[in-house]
DNA sequence: CAGTATCCTGATCGATACTG
DNA sequence: CAGTATCGATCAGGATACTG
């Protein structure tokens, strides 16, 4: 009843409400892990910038693990913590959802649109 | 093509995204109805203009149903749709797991600051 | 009461160029 | 390869005032 009851979710789900994070977080759990350049090529409109600061932010909230192996050319690894894995089955039940009522919520916005 | 049409979760996600849906819609499944200003004092720091502007979003998605009552004064009241209720158990599994994940993303972003 | 209409600010995001 | 730096555009969101 206490508006703080949904007050955590804001914090942390503002993080995936962005354009990219939930995204990385697939790829990453489809393959284990990934280079950089790898994530880049499995998300074919993301830019360099947006992947940085997406998996900076992912990184910093501990859910997704990142490794530097120094060698020249640098090569970076990037995985997924367990917390990070622990959010998988919650974004596939929101896909699954998405799917599911996709067609609804877009008859829905038609008809809305048509009745102005 | 707009990458939205290939990917469901980011058109869908995108709206619960935002920075009151999840709450405005928390708030209708727990009174299962309310008044426009009703939602405002359950949701204290939201403009009126965002509680618009998110209403208006939320039925034109049809996860809202609005019905208006030819009094004078005015009445409007505000309650989820079957599709809406449907979405209430995902939040609540993602309310759960930013409860319990949040002491460790806390610690994550702390920890994070300091190792640069 | 239940909204609109304006105006404005800060954040988000993208393009481009550069680097260890 | 794996980034960072910089700039500019776009947009969500807030403050305030007004209305049927």
């Amino acid at each position: 009843m206490n508006p703080d009851d949904a007050c955590p979710i804001r914090d942390i789900l503002n993080r995936f409400g962005d354009k990219w994070s939930i995204l990385v977080m697939v790829q990453l759990h489809r393959h284990r892990v990934l280079r950089f350049s790898a994530i880049g090529k499995s998300i074919p409109d993301i830019s360099q910038r947006m992947l940085a600061v997406t998996l900076r932010t992912l990184e910093a909230d501990g859910l997704v693990k990142r490794k530097v192996y120094p060698e020249v050319p640098p090569r970076v690894e990037y995985q997924l913590t367990t917390m990070g894995e622990s959010l998988i089955p919650l974004i596939r039940n929101m896909v699954e959802w998405a799917r599911e009522n996709r067609g609804e919520i877009i008859r829905s916005r038609n008809a809305y649109e048509g009745r102005e």
